[in-house]
DNA sequence: GTGTCATTTTCTCAATCAACGAAATGATGG
DNA sequence: CCATCATTTCGTTGATTGAGAAAATGACAC
């Protein structure tokens, strides 16, 4: 029992992926439209996709090529739901989470098809904004 | 706020901490208290109650030589208090915690004065179940 | 079947972390 | 002040982890 617990804290203790969760908030999305947002290599995304599918955080199905991943709701984990519930709850003001939101919505205007090959070079200039520097106030 | 956020899920993300969490839902307890029913060094129980603490989980009061720790009430970490709540739910049933509460009752039988020196020594011979093999059935 | 493409699985590297012993700090009692 | 004791900090070691490149898998199209 600890041991769950402890499988699924784990899980929620990485940044990438409770900003994956919070994607999935909005229903179920493929690996290639996760990777984009987040700006991760196909196979750390897929990793991280693993972990939270491991934890019992996520159902994953297969449509062609194409896998898509989404909150659990079912789960072996009993704990699960209860961590899913927390993060549902919070960050809902969070400038990452929100910005990633902001990406999603222009990921969701492109094709699988381009956007899988392309990654972020599919989406426009507006969605080049650097999430990691600050953006006021030059030298 | 994801910054925050990671700061409390990776201070919960280690068995250790969770039962030093669970021991504490029962009041607070002091430093050599505490190793002596996780069966840790001081140093190393000491540096989780640290990190419990930068995650806004824990507060500490000095009492002379003593350190005590106890759940937070107040806290500076917007998230703390949806964790603590999480914990306090989960792992009700659980052996390992349930072990702990059972060392916990025998630990406070015994004086602070004499307990911090010697550690499970002080405890008698009832408290030297192995927490981490099996139990029954020998070769 | 063969080629292509999305995803997953190694494999490797750098970074983080839990654990302990030893040294440093803080507080009490002579 | 000095010795003592509980706690904390420091330094080290072994194990875990996140990241991407490269190879392997799975699924479609022809």
């Amino acid at each position: 029992m600890l041991e769950t617990f402890e499988t699924v804290s784990k899980a929620i203790a990485d940044p990438s992926r409770v900003r994956v969760l919070k994607l999935l908030e909005g229903g179920e999305l493929c690996v290639c439209q996760i990777a984009t947002v987040l700006d991760l290599a196909a196979a750390t995304t897929s990793k991280h996709l693993a972990v939270l599918k491991t934890a019992g955080l996520l159902q994953q199905r297969r449509d062609g090529k194409w896998a898509y991943y989404r909150l659990a709701e079912r789960t072996l984990n009993a704990y699960a739901p209860s961590f899913l519930a927390l993060v549902r709850a919070s960050l809902k003001d969070d400038p990452t989470v929100a910005e990633d939101l902001r990406l999603l919505e222009i990921v969701n205007a492109v094709p699988l098809k381009i956007l899988c090959g392309q990654g972020r070079a599919a989406l426009g200039p507006n969605a080049r904004i650097d999430e990691t520097t600050s953006c006021c106030g030059g030298p």
